[in-house]
Formats: C-alpha cells, structure tokens, sequence
DNA sequence: GTGACTTTGTGCATCGGTTCACAAAGGGAT
DNA sequence: ATCCCTTTGTGAACCGATGCACAAAGTCAC
C-alpha cells in the first residue's frame, strides 16, 4: 500500500523544468475556452511537444491522469503552477531602464500570474525619478536598500554590458539568488546562484548559421574530395 | 594523406552551434585588447564552459590550433564567422513594433556583426509612418512586398500573440525560412523553416522554480507523511 | 458484472552531448 | 638534432534526455 497521488520524484528533470511552463501556457488557453479535459495526445500537439514526451514530463510530478480519460484542465493547472511556485507572489527588479528595460516594465505577458515588477532600478540621472509603468526609477545608489524593502528576490538585468557583473555582485551581496541577464556578458557567481540568459544576438547568428547551410554551406564548392 | 586543415565534419552538433557566437564575443573582446594567441583553457574561462567542451566544439570546425601554442585569436574570428555565416550581410525584418520592438530596433547589439535592420513593420496605423530607429515604419499590408524588396531573409516576431502564427505564415509564403519569435504562442511551420523562440515569462518561470527549490520546496510541510 | 475500448505511465533501447584522460604534435632551449 | 614542456585533438566512458511500444488501469455501454 502506498500513497498514490503524491510527487513522487522531488528531482524533476531540467529538460522537462523548461517545458511545464509550455504545457501550463497551453492548458491556461484551454481553460479559457472552458475545456474540462484533456489527452496526452492533443496537450502535446497544444505544446508542440511529442505526446511521449509530455507524459513523461507529468510522470515526474506525479501521476495525475486518469487512464481511459486524460488530465483534468484546471487540476493540472493547479500542479503545475504549484510545482513552479506560481502559487506565490515573485517581487521582480529590473535594473537598466534603456529601451529593453522599458519595453520589459511594460510587457504585461509575465507579469499576469506570479510575477511583479516590484522596482525599476538605473544609473541615469536623467531618468532617475521619471515615472514608467506606473513605477518610479530609483537609482541605482538605492540598489540594496530597495531590493530589501520590496523583497525582491528576481533580478532581471537590462543594464549595458559593462555594468552587468558589478550589479550582479551586488545584488547577490544582498541575498539574491536568481538573476536573468539580457546583457551580452558571461556573468560569474558563486555557487547556488541561478543565471538564466537571454541573448538576441546569439539567437539571430544560430539562425544564421542554419539559414546559410539551406543555401549551400560555407565551402560548398570544398565539398571534401 | 589527407588535406589537414580543412573542415572535416560538415554536420555540426546543435550544442556547438549555440556556443559558437559565445566563442566569438570572448574573442572580440580579446581582439580589441591585442591578445594575439590564446589557449583553450583561457577561452574557456572567457566563455564560461569547460576547456574539453571548448576544444571538442573547435575541433568540429578544424584544426585551427597549434599545440605547445593555442589558437590565433585573428583567425579563429575568421573562421567562426565564416561557419556562423557572419561574413555575409543579413538583412532583418521586424515585425511588430511596440515597446519590444522599439527596443530591439535600437538595440545595437546584433546591428553590429553580420545582422542589419532593413525594416520595421506594424498593423496599427498610429504608428506606420513614425520613424524609428532611422526606419520608416511600413504598413503590414506591404509586408511581402517589402520582404521581397530588401531582401530580408531573416523575421523577427514581435506582435501580439494573436497576430503572430498569421504573420508567420505570410512571411513563410515569400520564402523567409528564419524566425526569431517573441511572441508568446507554439508557431506551426513546416518543414525547412527555423524557429528560435524567446519567451520571458518562461524564463522567469524557471527561476522561479528553482528559487523555490531553494527556499524548501512547494510543499514543505506536507512532506509525504 | 463483463468485455471492449481508450489513454496513461513506464521499461528499455537509443541518441546526442559532456567529461576524462592521454597520445600526438608542435615550440623552444641547448 | 635532441629533449623537455605545453597544449591540442580525440577515443572512450558516462550521463541525461528522447521516443518506442506495451502492459496496467481506468471508463463506458450493455
């Protein structure tokens, strides 16, 4: 005899990590449109992920389908979001408000379930002060202070390069421990930080790379002997 | 005998395609600073992976270093660029500009080396004609035209989600096989055309599972009794 | 209650990627 | 020319992720 619906596996693979907010997005538009339940087969397709695949991502949380039926929409929902800590509210800085900055400050997409743009954080005297979706720009002097006082616990850095790694470091001193980088710098931190990078350039030049191969390679009249 | 500095391997592992522009901005910077040689442990560091990995991936372009010695960092520009097909000029459209899109016009990361913004395209007339970034904003409704016009083999996706998948297959239609999506939808393409998708929300997503991790878990005090 | 049908959950083979560890290759000193 | 030192390039073991294929588990109709 053994309890049945419980997580069994507390490590869930990173692989599959990086797919359930996939799968959560798929089921959140499912919900809307008042679906109760759903296949392996048709959340896969939704997630334009392989239905094998999916089972064996959900196999990890736990075993919530139900054989013959499918899963339940809104329970998944539930599971998911737990099991990714969306249950909770995540304070959000973003430090850097140039033009990506802003346009982060305003992208209502993430800040919809489970996360908040508590602060807005830059050096710029210029725009220290100015008021950008609905927040006030505290400068970047107030960095520690501000980070404390509104919990902040999610860093997002949208500085230029050269100033990622010293507010990286800072805010680390401080207690944080999950950063997401949009500045083109290896960032390095001490062990149990997490860094997540977002990279528009490194992304444009592997489609390059693929979009030069359609059109012949590189050395295409090389073609080896 | 065999020729010895020639690409042997024409298929290139996906993981090594990804690092490759990391590579390349760790020797920028070294060029810039006048290092004329480096080994692979030293580029390894400045990338922020694994000597081995670093040696494994360049061995999949050639043999471009000299043992006893390291790599010439001038040649090894060159031939990555070459591999990542940055040589030639890789004209972008962006399509979609609200604050994201804006703020990637400006960006003048991925302006700089191989990519260059050749249009901007929008739905909402509000904006068609403003000029940003030094580009006129052209209305959806040419979008093939222009596509064709300036040569543009590479779409950048920064719509709504909703206008995404019909933009998607539009632009597929004219013959674009290279999109970069920030649209927060699954885009359906066939086959032939790559999709490389950057979603914020799924990035916060994760971090904030394993900032949960950290801090106990998401159930802690029902630790299976 | 029984049987037919559907769909999950998973064992297993496979694959791609990572890491180790070392032989081969080159440079520089003498 | 020879030896020693450094660093590359790679064979081989390992590890995690993927996908197939099917038994187990449940539903539904009668």
């Amino acid at each position: 005899m053994k309890s049945p619906s419980q997580p069994r596996d507390r490590g869930i693979p990173e692989a599959t990590v990086a797919r359930l907010p996939l799968y959560l997005r798929a089921l959140h538009g499912m919900a809307e449109r008042g679906i109760a339940t759903v296949s392996s087969e048709d959340l896969a397709v939704a997630a334009g992920v392989n239905s094998a695949k999916l089972r064996k991502d959900l196999s990890h949380l736990g075993s919530y389908g139900t054989r013959g039926v499918g899963y339940d929409v809104e329970y998944l929902v539930y599971q998911i979001s737990r099991e990714l800590g969306l249950t909770q509210d995540w304070a959000v800085a973003i430090v850097g408000v140039g033009n990506l900055g802003r346009a982060l400050a305003n992208y209502g997409g993430f800040v919809s379930r489970g996360f908040r743009v508590a602060t807005l954080i830059d050096a710029d005297p210029e725009v220290v002060g100015d008021t950008i979706a609905g927040l006030n720009v505290e400068h970047i002097d107030e960095l520690e202070a501000v980070i404390k006082r509104r919990g902040v616990s999610i860093v997002v850095l949208a500085t230029p390069a050269a100033a990622a790694q010293e507010v990286c470091d800072r805010v680390i001193a401080v207690g944080v421990t999950s950063i997401l980088n949009f500045a083109p710098v290896v960032l390095s931190v001490p062990d149990g930080v997490d860094v997540r990078k977002v990279d528009l350039s490194i992304e444009l030049q592997i489609l390059a790379f693929h979009e030069q191969r359609k059109a012949g390679g590189p050395l295409m009249a090389v073609e080896s002997q």
